[in-house]
DNA sequence: TAACCTGTTCACGC
DNA sequence: GGCGTGAACAGGTT
């Protein structure tokens, strides 16, 4: 599930891998529809190029080549990337594969095929046509004021569109909603500018704090909600962190919502 | 087995 | 035109 966590611990570990390498080749399974723009003209922008640098904006991940153009990634729901040298350690699902002149390479591993790949050559002006706004790490208190006051939706459905922030998901915007103690049915627009703050302060707490363990919800602080997802733990409680109260789960704009019934008025 | 889940886009109604 | 809503996408997991 890569939210911006992820996708910045993705960034981290391609810059420490294939960054300054030739890429010599590359295959597809299923070009059509992973790749945005066609594949001979895909092959031919990378191929020869090498990667010198990065910038990420929300989950989308732009690699800069050589000649000023940009390999853009998109994750999806379920993308990953794994770097390897033995064609016995491609990893299941990598649908895509780089080829390095130093004979390592990397698979985009894609198993429900939602991951996206395109070369581009204006980073602002592809963010603009996608409507993608500033990143969560990037956007300052007025402006996330200003587009939460605009917004009639609940705001667990503002905050998840990429519009309006870039770059939160469906765990995160829950356990952002969670810890700033604000119902996720509430009408963005009825929100006060006290309880916009605290959804502020939340938002960048939660995703430096996920950064900084590389997206690892294991070790997430056990004030958490995303301890009672039930992700991983095989005795996992689906009581609230904080008063101990059974959590409810229910759709919310269309998304499975956990939250406090007690704690998140 | 069939329902569920994820991020994004798109169709539709207002 | 723009907003809000919900379906669709694909396939692994439960």
């Amino acid at each position: 599930m890569p939210e911006l966590p992820e996708v910045e611990t993705y960034r981290r570990y391609l810059e420490g891998t294939i960054f300054h390498q030739k890429i010599i080749d590359f295959e597809v399974d299923d070009p059509k529809k992973l790749l945005l723009i066609p594949q001979d003209e895909f092959i031919s922008g990378i191929k020869g190029r090498q990667i010198i640098g990065s910038k990420r904006v929300g989950k989308n991940l732009f690699l800069e080549l050589d000649n000023r153009t940009w390999l853009y990634m998109h994750f999806g729901m379920s993308g990953d990337v794994h770097y390897y040298k033995d064609t016995a350690d491609r990893p299941k699902h990598a649908r895509m594969v780089f080829y390095f002149d130093s004979g390592f390479k990397l698979g985009f591993i894609c198993p429900r095929k939602f991951e996206r790949l395109s070369v581009i050559s204006d980073v602002d002006a592809f963010l603009k046509k996608k409507k993608v706004n500033a990143d969560v790490t990037e956007i300052t208190f007025e402006e996330f004021k200003r587009q939460l006051n605009k917004r009639k939706s609940v705001v667990k459905s503002v905050l998840l569109d990429q519009s309006v922030v870039a770059g939160i998901g469906n765990w995160i915007v829950d356990e952002v909603l969670f810890q700033a103690k604000i119902n996720p049915s509430t009408k963005s627009h009825s929100l006060a500018d006290p309880e916009i703050q605290l959804i502020f302060d939340a938002m960048k707490n939660v995703v430096n704090l996920a950064i900084e363990k590389e997206a690892n919800y294991v070790h997430f602080p056990d004030s958490y909600l995303i301890h009672a997802r039930g992700w991983g733990k095989p005795d996992f409680e689906t009581t609230c962190p904080n008063c101990k109260q059974e959590l409810a789960v229910e759709k919310v704009g269309g998304r499975t919502t956990y939250y406090c019934l007690n704690c998140q008025k």
